[in-house]
DNA sequence: TATAATTCGGACATTTTTATCCTAATTAAT
DNA sequence: ATTAATTAGGATAAAAATGTCCGAATTATA
């Protein structure tokens, strides 16, 4: 093939699942939890992580704590989809963006694909990205799922 | 948001999957389709095109002939299905590759999101990828259905 | 046989994505 | 007060994907 490809999402995003999952399973109210921390559990680039972390704070999914004992948590310790990460780090895209690539696409004027990219999208939303975090950090703790 | 992303396909597979769409809804045996006019149809680069009917030629859904009135046309002129131009074009990673990007993710060791991302693959099987060529070239001539 | 239309492939350029480096600011704890 | 641990963010670098340019080879047809 020219290039490999086929990931539905970004490393960013795949980054940001992952560290989310990570703090919320994670979770303990006397202690934030590093960067250094979350990089080498999930097993991703500390500096590029750093930035990830970030976009997910001015979406309003983290808060975080300069200095020593600093680090981040889940901001309300409110429930999060992984829509909700999606979206703060890959946009919208997965959702509005036409899976041949037309500019303008819709049911009014559909691309070949229109009506099963739909279907598609029904599934991955129900499936996949309605989910809540806590769906995903059951089974972390006791090691029969993995991070990294 | 970081960057924006969110696409299933690459660029070079939405284009693929259009030329392929396109010369199957205009074969003829009488003539073969020349890049300039598919590059046309589908509004995308000629050049970048170039390379991925190669590529769809070198995976033996093409063939071509070189010269004046050479052009494509479909191998044996073969039912075609959406997922051999996906792996001739953006490899077998689709449905290879752990949906968080772990390097070993298996029903025996999984990531968080194995399960799910099991069911959406399956359904993307079924509801895109198993579908042949001709499930989506129907309503082209008529217009009701846009390639750009 | 000359010309125009075409595929083919190498080299290069641009843009996007991913990753690193570095310095400043903040805070806990000694 | 100093130090170590930490977030924050700018600048830069490297890699990958996308896109362009050009010249060579082939073939139909005038």
């Amino acid at each position: 093939m020219l290039y490999q490809k086929g990931n539905m999402f970004s490393k960013a995003c795949e980054y940001g699942i992952k560290s989310m999952i990570y703090i919320q399973s994670n979770h303990d109210d006397s202690r934030k939890i590093c960067l250094n921390e979350i990089a080498e559990a999930i097993n991703s680039p500390m500096a590029f992580t750093a930035k990830i972390l970030q976009q997910l704070k001015r979406s309003g999914l983290l808060v975080s704590t300069i200095g020593a004992k600093g680090g981040f948590q889940i901001k309300n310790n409110k429930p999060i989809t992984i829509k909700e990460i999606v979206l703060a780090i890959d946009g919208d895209g997965f959702f509005s963006k036409c899976v041949l690539g037309l500019k303008v696409c819709s049911s009014a004027n559909p691309c070949p694909a229109h009506e099963a990219y739909k279907l598609i999208k029904e599934n991955m939303i129900k499936d996949l990205l309605d989910l809540e975090l806590d769906e995903f950090t059951k089974n972390i703790k006791n090691k029969t799922i993995a991070l990294k």
